[in-house]
Order: structure tokens, then C-alpha cells, then sequence
DNA sequence: TCAATAGTGTCTTTTAGACATTATATG
DNA sequence: CATATAATGTCTAAAAGACACTATTGA
């Protein structure tokens, strides 16, 4: 918007990334939380974040966040914003606007921070009462999970999670961690290749592991943006 | 997030909000914009935005640059966030950072703007060459039309766009406004009354046209958030 | 009556889901 | 050979879409 016209009582309010960065953990969908080393907050986890500086973009600062808290660079990582949590007293130190990402990562990288203690999280164990978060973080949570969840739904973003090249395998565990439910191998596989561009297929097999099996063949990321038709999950 | 550890290079940053209230006007899908009296602009058109208030929660921001720069009070109107845009460019008189919402109200209210012009245009009007909008506003309006199509898809957000009671086929020219595409009325019906709590059945009948007609039977928005199974748009 | 709009029936195609069968690897 | 995993085939049910048909109004 504009500027000039409109002074009122605008004054200072700071701007903030909060990044809910999600993997696949151990056949679970996993996320990062850190402990600041303040005093402050009573040992409340929270996820990594930062205030935007004036000469940095949003997205910019949501990667500053996961290095700066978790010692996480992530440049290739899938990054979009979630919401915009705004409520004037969500922060205890004053009015912040915080603007929250999610951020999908394949396998976890090894979380090496600073100051504080930075770990992954099951999903599971943040719903439950002995693990509270900090600020409205118990809301933005459940949020960026919902997102996971249903962004899996209509577009290829389960690619995210899994190395290049992958099999449809790999592809379907991905599904089963973020859903949490069994997905038919059989009509998994068709609904896959038969989304235009959802996966591409390459020359080359996997290595079967040592108890034999098929060896699987291995596909790459295709170009597509949304997936027709959708991969509904059971309701 | 928190505050003390970082200071860094964080200043006066101010937060806004930009609204896309959208609407159906003529059978198209029409999109208000406001004409500053600024002389800096030279005439481009914009979202209604504000800066945000101390005070103020980002939804009353919202509702209160419909107010304040197009004399439209919509209280009732389905509000949601649509993104957050935080280029450290994207306003010329410095960093302001946007949260853009859409707002959808059912008929055009008519706009009364203390200053400036306000008017609804229909969407396909802007995307022309001969609308400019200013800041990045040309980048905001797509997206927000696209959100409103796509969630009319998969959740029962066009009844938003009408007055109840409303017939089915009120709400079938909703589609088809926002859309751009001809629905058929039978399998739009089937649809509609199978999609569980998309709408409920009052026992009232609408008044026919002077050219006579069947009445058609009366309905109310039902509790569903997501429709099952989905409204997919053509492909 | 006719024109106009609402609502139902029916048929075909597509997609989803359950589950049996075949293919190719290891030991 | 048995076991494990990958890939295909088959059948049924659900949903989408085209379109004919019936129902109820005004003129």
C-alpha cells in the first residue's frame, strides 16, 4: 500500500520469519524446534526465528533463520509462506508481525546450533502436553502440518522430501510419513505415472537391499506445478 | 518470534495490508480498486491498503481500508489472507511490508469513498494494458483471483458470493462467473446436493422471472469447510 | 397452447480402491 | 528352492460429464 496519506497511531512494529522446516524422520514426519538459551521463556521450545532486516527479503530471512538458530543451510530446500500471524499481543515483548514458512527438506540435515539446542521433532510428540511451545507457535504448528498434509494432496511437493533419483517407494513412504496411513503400492503407482509430469522416469535401477527384491526403477522430479488428477488422501 | 538476541540491522519497518475484495457484478467476476487523489501516482489504480495499527489485528486493518478508502463497511464479507508480500523494493517510499488479503461480499456494495475514486472492475479488464496499478499490485490481483477460483474447488467459499436463501442456480452462476467457464445445471445439482453440508434446503421457492419458469427451490450455506467430493474446475 | 426455467434419468468415460498375479532380485 | 520387493492385471464402485426427458411456472 501507500504510505503518506495515512499516520494514525502507526509506529514502531516489527516484522519476523518463523520457519516450520519438516522432513521425513524414521517413517514420520518430522519437525524442527528450537530452545533459545534465553532465560526468559521457561524452556519452551519454538520454531527458529528471526526479524527481517530492511535490506532483506522475506524468504531471504527465513533461511537466515535456520542458519543463524540451527546452524542449517538449506538453499535447495522447498520454501513458502504459510500465514501471516499478526495479533497484536501474540508477542510478549511488544507488537510483532510474524510472517511463518514451511520449509521441506529430504532426510534430516544434522542441526548444529550456536546457542541453545536444536532437534527434530516426530509430529506426533509436539501435540502433546509434555512439550509446550513458545508464542502462538502452538498454532502455527499445527498449521504448517495441515499445509504439508494437503499441499501433498494436489501438488508434486512430496518430491521435496525425497534425494534424486528416487523410487515410487521412496515417493510412497513419503506419502505414509506426512498422511500417516498405508497408501496401496499398486494404486500408487498408477496414479503417479499417469499425472502428467509428476514424475520422470530415468535409465536406472536401484540396488535391491540384502534380503533381494525387484530392483525398482528410479525417477526424477517432472515439471509439474499441480497434479491432475489430485492424490486424495483416504477420508 | 522473540526479540532481545537479534538487533542487527533492524529499523522502522511498517506493516500494511492490501485488500482484493472481489465480487460478482454483471455475471463476472469484478475486482474493487481505488484511485488515490495522491498526485504522486500518476492515476494507476490500487488494492484498498493501510498501515497497520499498533493496536489493530491485521483482519481489522483489513476491513478497515474498505472502509476508509472506498466507504464500503462489510462485516459479514468472508475475509482470508492471501499472502504476504515483503520485497525489500516493492514500495518506492521504503520498506513496507504487505499482508494482502481477499475479502468476498455477495452484489457490488456501492463504493463511496471519502477521497479518490473507488469502482469495481470486471477481472478481465485488468489484466489489459490500459489499467496500471501501482506498487506491485499487478502481481497481487492474479494471485488473488487464482486463490478465489481454486477455492472454489474444494470448499464451499461460493456461497460467499450470494444473498441467502439462493437457488442452485444462483450459486451455479457463481461458478461460472469466476470460472469463465458454462456449468452444466444438472450435474451441478447432483453435485451440489451430494457434497455433504455444502448447502441445506430451506422449504421457501424463488418467485419466477417475468417470463415465467419453474421455482426453484430455496437453500442455505450448510457447515461444511471442504467439499467432499471436490467441485473441480475444467481442465 | 408456447417459452422459460427447474429438476430427474440414463448412459459413457474416468478415477479410485481392493486385491490377485507376474517379474526380478538375494540367499 | 524360499523370500522379498517391484510391477502389472482385473474387478468393482464411485464420480464426472454429456444430454434426453419430465415438471412447473408466466404469458
Amino acid at each position: 500500500m501507500s504510505s503518506s496519506a495515512d499516520a494514525g497511531r502507526v509506529s514502531a512494529c516489527a516484522v519476523a520469519v518463523d520457519v516450520a522446516l519438516l522432513t521425513i524422520r524414521d517413517g514420520a514426519l518430522a519437525i524442527l524446534l528450537v530452545e533459545p538459551d534465553t532465560p526468559d521463556l521457561s524452556g519452551r521450545w519454538s520454531l527458529p526465528g528471526r526479524r527481517v532486516r530492511d535490506d532483506e527479503s522475506l524468504d531471504d530471512a527465513a533461511h537466515r533463520a535456520l542458519l543463524e538458530l540451527a546452524g542449517i543451510a538449506a538453499p535447495g530446500a522447498h520454501l513458502e509462506q504459510l500465514r501471516t500471524y499478526g495479533e497484536p499481543n501474540r508477542d510478549p515483548h511488544g507488537r510483532v508481525v510474524s510472517v511463518a514458512y514451511i520449509a521441506l527438506t529430504p532426510h534430516p540435515p544434522e542441526p548444529r546450533p550456536p546457542a541453545g539446542r536444536a532437534r527434530f521433532f516426530a509430529v506426533e510428540e509436539v501435540g502433546g502436553r509434555e512439550l509446550a511451545l513458545a508464542y502462538d507457535h502452538e498454532r502455527i504448528v499445527p498449521d504448517a502440518i495441515e499445509r504439508a498434509r494437503s499441499k501433498l494432496e494436489y501438488t508434486p511437493l512430496a518430491t521435496a522430501f525425497v534425494d534424486e533419483p528416487f523410487t515410487l517407494a521412496d515417493l510412497r513412504h513419503v506419502y505414509e510419513a506426512v498422511w500417516g496411513v498405508e497408501v496401496d503400492a499398486a494404486n500408487f503407482r498408477r496414479k503417479v505415472v499417469s499425472a502428467e509430469d509428476f514424475v520422470v522416469e530415468t535409465a536406472g535401477l536401484s540396488t535391491p537391499g540384502p534380503g533381494g527384491g525387484r530392483p525398482a526403477k528410479l525417477y526424477r522430479r517432472g515439471t509439474a506445478t499441480t497434479l491432475h488428477p489430485a492424490m486424495l488422501r483416504p477420508r
